[in-house]
DNA sequence: TTGAAAGCGCTAACAG
DNA sequence: CTGTTAGCGCTTTCAA
């Protein structure tokens, strides 16, 4: 059994009195700035050496508390459960360890209530900088930041009110579009406009990208067809249910399509699975994201793969530097296969 | 601009001094024992007032070093480059929030020296629990804790030293080897061994789906081919190499396949569409792993769907508990389609 | 009903 | 080279 009661902990007291020295030499030893103290070494050797035997652990709540940086770093993000977004919080995780910064991370399942309560808390454990990601209410996360003296960033989905880093939506989504057109002349000889599904309306992603598969169409002398743009949310199921309205409505669906999400095309592939409508010819889609599996099962389905090395690298520049303009955007190119 | 300097917090004594109060009121009104207090309702509203006013956070380091329990949780878990363990912290997260805990995640990259790393931080952090999802040595995460009077549990990979809570890995392959087999004879005409392929001989998970596997040809009256059991690590990578080596000393590789994670299953799935082995006839699989996409995109793959919730509800149960018998296992059902 | 005061474990002056 | 000391912001007796 190892019923281990939280037993009492070693303290820099306990380590002082095993090696016969004060609090203050364990203190500087452990922690690195004893040569700055010039400690004998030969001390250092053994309350290093104790310090070990004891398994001891400094208490980061009272060395914190008495430092006056935490060198804590937070970051809020929607959900774990695509490619997208697990690759964002490893990045951060490493780039973050590799400045000698402690990563804390929350998910807020796209609660906008959960944002706010796990901001708070973020601001509770000290933290020194904030990175809202895919943030319904940024601002309101930036304001509550702002009160407490703290700093933050915008990724994904861009705020007014600190710097933002995202895609380059437009230029990403207009590229995907082109490619995805010309994948639709290639395999039904001729060139049609496309469906555009998923997302939000209302939000600077999807609002930019619409923007770009526009004008792709525009380049390529395509007409858009006004009742085939769908931002109908980015849940799967939101997905399948626009199609099959679509479906109902019109007898049919563009064999061409731009997914603004893997989690969209989730949906999408579900439904078009579900449906005979592609028995024939199976659909044509572009996705504004990217998943292996998507690259390796069958079908043709362009990606556009956000740069997230990039877009932390240029986030942890911010950090470092200090600075944190109000309401600057930054826009990373996506990447093509 | 945000220029936001790290300004001075506002401290409880800042509040009593606003309020014309204590601190000690103030603590108290905030964290709603005020009743057992008796503290006017008025001074209570008032302080709450201006707590609200002044954008007021506790300081959690101060807090928790003065309390006795943390109430935080940790977990370290190796990547969050797949949906199965993004689900486990996902619902790890809900779950502890669910119960008052704050939850705290690390991923180590299955790098076993950055493992004992988190380990330690998390300790330093004054975790109550830590939770070693997936770890390589999860017997030494368990001394280091012990060491510190903390308890610990491990997740999904077992040891021998803290309770372990896993999939039931031998009745998962062994059914879902004998749901291969089937499909194999009804796509094929008959019954052929299957091809094992991914993990590490030396894991529990693995060995113990290998005797599943060994089970179900045993119970369906096929034979092992003993070399075409390819326990050649977890990446996509390696998974892809063993193939390669199989079919150029072969000359052809089983057309039924158990995979051993859909880690290694990218792998696989690369290797074969790059290769002219399986354009005639598409391979059968089984995946000891659930992913959508590979649900939803062709081919015939039936996968195991690890019981997440039902991992972590055995997991906070025992948190709750407080208890944690040394070794013991429990081994949860996959799930079937 | 409320306030004063001690102290959680650690760090950083400062004094030897 | 080393030890003493004064807090960091908060919670929690204890006394009023």
């Amino acid at each position: 059994m190892n019923q281990q009661r939280p037993q009492k902990k070693t303290t820099i007291y306990d380590l002082a009195e095993l090696a016969g020295t004060s609090a203050s030499a364990v203190s500087a030893v452990l922690n690195g700035n004893w040569k700055k103290r010039r400690i004998s070494s030969q001390l250092a050797e053994k309350i290093t050496r104790i310090a070990e035997e004891q398994g001891y652990a400094v208490n980061m709540q009272a060395s914190l508390l008495r430092r006056e940086k935490s060198r804590i770093i937070g970051m809020i993000v929607p959900k774990y459960d695509n490619r997208y977004f697990g690759s964002i919080v490893e990045t951060f995780e490493i780039m973050a360890r590799a400045r000698g910064l402690f990563p804390i991370i929350t998910c807020t399942l796209r609660d906008p209530d959960l944002e706010i309560e796990a901001a708070r808390t973020m601001l509770s454990y000290q933290v020194e900088w904030l990175i809202s990601t895919g943030a319904t209410d940024p601002d309101r996360i930036t304001d509550i930041c702002l009160a407490a003296g703290t700093r933050s960033l915008n990724l994904d989905l861009p705020g007014t009110k600190a710097t933002s880093i995202i895609s380059d939506n437009f230029a990403g989504a207009r590229e995907l579009t082109k490619r995805t057109l010309i994948n639709v002349e290639q395999k039904s000889g001729a060139m049609a406009p496309l469906l555009f599904i998923g997302g939000r309306g209302s939000d600077h992603n999807t609002a930019e990208r619409i923007r770009g598969f526009r004008m792709a169409h525009q380049d390529l002398g395509v007409p858009i067809e006004e009742h085939h743009i769908l931002a109908c949310g980015y849940a799967p199921e939101k997905a399948a249910q626009a199609l099959s309205a679509m479906a109902a409505s019109e007898g049919s669906v563009p064999r061409g399509m731009f997914v603004n999400s893997t989690i969209s095309l989730e949906g999408v592939m579900r439904w078009i699975k579900s449906s005979p409508l592609f028995d024939a010819a199976p659909p044509i889609i572009g996705c504004f994201d990217w998943d292996p599996f998507v690259a390796l099962l069958g079908h043709d389905i362009e990606m556009a793969r956000q740069d997230v090395p990039g877009m932390l690298t240029a986030a942890f520049d911010i950090v470092e530097k200090g600075s944190g303009d109000t309401g600057k955007l930054i826009e990373i190119p996506p990447l093509f296969a």
